[in-house]
RNA sequence: GGGCCCGUAGCCUAGUUGGAUAAGGCAGCAGCCUUCUAAGCUGCAGAUCGGGGGUUCGAGUCCCUCCGGGCCCA
């Protein structure tokens, strides 16, 4: 990878005599394209000297002298200004581009290390929602990150299939379910659960007794009751059998799935490591409790002997980190499980188990709708199902508005456009902060979208396909010939690509790929407008179209890394 | 009561980790399709960066405090 700030840093610190980490700690890049590329600004020099920074910025004008890759330097202020040598960084980017392709981008970081990210995580009661669409789509970008800078990784969900919840729709539909099946409503399986899991909380208001009975029928799943675990099974693989419907349009991937019932009753042994460490103890109630302090104590195990949620993670983490080699175990998770992280990996850490820095909780926040949070139990929630289905009936009718395609071509074009709509707008807010999520308003094809990337994507692929129908090739491209400003401004955008990677990695946030997509995308745009590549004479327009190219092909390393579908036409 | 996260234009967000004139999109207004796709482009208008203090040559960015929103614990 062309590493010019690097290749700046060392050069100057060489003539200064000074330490390149501390230049290259300095460097920036300025405010605008017109003052330079890098800038060193003088104010430590001006302290270490004790004079004024900026006669200092305008004296090393004159006497420094410039590394490979550099065409000019100047002054401004307290400023000392870099300018790229864009016909040498043409040259250099676009022929990278052009031999590494969808590699792009990628680095080899990772090597030899193993990570699991762990998302989605549903509950066996009830249908997905807009919620795990979030979980799923930086699930699926942090992973496709990770893969794209060298580390192995395994992509890995866990389905919450036990608890008082799922025996609470299983009591309903006992009750009130007249042997309903997928088959006999017509119903996807988790959607036909989660009505009698939204009806338990509907009877239970009139009718207090249906919450023993729902503990009722927990104890006996845990005591492994016949016909409480034949009907346990039969809802839940309906609904495993719907998620997987709703994971195949979307695109969510994993290796691995993790069941809480294969898992939460393996507790009693680190229960056991616990107590004879000191590390949880018993309390007057005859609850285990974790010792965590300065964190809130932490239940681990009930009076009654019965497991709580984090029985699961207690064994699933050793089990994930221990059997599966791991160097990061990642958990993605929404931000109200902060404190429950700290807790989980604090156990950890005072059991005495050496990998507990492994462990690492990405947070985000939540997706909220005007009315508050999603209550799936108030059936208060926007279905996955539901928000793909009806943002692909507007895909459509977006489509018919501009082409005549029809049938499977038109349902494939139209759902790739509506992922691309509701993963950008999942993804491009910072993962910290909470979405508020209006249905009319959040998702759209105009502006920063998800189609406004793709159809960038379409266009350059447009010249590209009419270029390549008149004959036209450009292998033998000159790039020193792309001197026009824009030309300059995309040149030094596509070298920023595998930095942008790198910290979207680092940082954990996809939304830097996003916001890079745009500004890439924007600038083209108006390049496209401004200047023609077809009608240009041949040596120029040979180097425009390796530019189009270009961009094209980073554009769709970044829609690939986004887990958003990239298409040759729109 | 305690802890964590967030606060940038009417709305949604950037802001390269403390640097130069705070940048886009939506909504609004005015323009641009016999020319490589108008899901686009150009221009106008819109910001005391939640308030106040502090550190610094320099603060949207760091520290303190208060206010507002979200989440969690007891």
């Amino acid at each position: 990878m062309l590493d010019l700030k690097r290749k700046l840093a060392s050069s100057l610190a060489e003539q200064l005599n000074l330490q390149e980490e501390e230049i290259a700690k300095l460097i920036e890049i300025p405010p605008s394209e017109e003052l330079g590329d890098y800038a060193l600004p003088c104010f430590f020099l001006a302290k270490k000297m004790k004079r004024d920074a900026r006669s200092i910025a305008s004296e090393l004008s004159k006497e420094l002298s410039l590394p490979e890759g550099f065409a000019k330097m100047q002054a401004v202020g307290a400023y000392l200004n870099f300018f790229i040598d864009t016909a040498f960084l043409a040259k250099e980017v676009l022929s990278e581009i052009m031999e590494k392709k969808e590699k792009y981008g990628a680095s080899e970081i990772g090597r030899g290390k193993r990570v699991m990210i762990e998302y989605s995580q549903p509950n066996t009661n009830k249908p997905l929602h807009i919620g795990h669409l979030r979980n799923d789509s930086i699930g699926m970008a942090i992973s496709n990150l990770f893969e794209f800078c060298g580390y192995d990784v395994i992509r890995a969900n866990l389905m919450n299939d036990r608890g008082i919840h799922i025996c609470q729709a299983m009591l309903a539909y006992k009750l009130f379910g007249n042997n309903e099946t997928p088959e006999s409503t017509g119903m996807k399986g988790d959607k036909l659960v989660g009505k009698y899991y939204v009806l338990f909380h509907q009877k239970v208001k009139e009718d207090p007794k249906l919450n023993d009975l729902a503990r009722e029928l927990l104890r006996k799943w845990e005591a492994k009751d016949p016909e409480t675990l034949a009907l346990w099974k039969k809802l839940r693989d309906w609904v495993i059998e719907g998620f997987q419907q709703t994971y195949k349009i979307f695109g969510s991937k994993f290796d691995v799935i993790f069941f809480e019932s294969d898992f939460y009753y393996k507790v009693k042994p680190i229960i056991e490591e616990g107590l004879a460490k000191g590390v949880f103890y018993k309390n007057d109630k005859g609850a285990i409790v974790a010792k965590l302090a300065p964190l809130p104590d932490k239940v681990v195990l009930r009076e009654d002997g019965t497991s709580i949620y984090i029985s699961n993670d207690l064994v699933l983490t050793k089990h994930k980190i221990e059997h599966y080699d791991l160097d990061l175990n990642i958990f993605v998770v929404a931000s109200e499980q902060d404190l429950y992280f700290k807790q989980l990996f604090r156990i950890f850490e005072l059991l005495g188990y050496e990998w507990y820095n492994k462990n690492e909780h990405l947070s985000y926040g939540l997706v909220l709708l005007r009315e508050g949070k999603l209550k799936s139990r108030e059936g208060k929630v926007i279905d996955a199902d539901d928000l793909i289905a009806s943002v692909t009936e507007l895909a459509k009718q977006e489509i018919l508005k501009r082409t005549e395609l029809s049938g499977k071509e038109l349902e494939e074009r139209a759902l790739a456009i509506a992922l691309a709509a509701i993963k950008f707008a999942m993804l491009r807010v910072d993962p910290k902060k909470n979405i508020l999520f209006e249905p009319e308003k959040s998702i759209s094809f105009e502006g920063s979208t998800g189609p406004y990337i793709q159809y960038t994507y379409a266009r350059a692929r447009s010249i590209l396909r009419k270029a390549n129908s008149l004959g036209i090739t450009y292998a033998d491209a000159d790039p020193t010939l792309l001197t026009n400003d824009m030309e300059k401004s995309i040149v030094k955008k596509l070298f920023f690509f595998p930095r942008v990677v790198l910290s979207s990695l680092e940082e954990r946030k996809p939304n830097l790929i996003c916001n890079y997509l745009i500004e890439l995308a924007e600038l083209f745009n108006s390049y496209y407008h401004e200047v023609p590549v077809l009608k240009a004479k041949e040596d120029v327009r040979k180097a425009r179209l390796l530019l189009v190219d270009s961009v094209g092909r980073v554009i769709a390393n970044g829609l690939t890394l986004l887990n958003i579908p990239v298409l040759e036409e729109m």
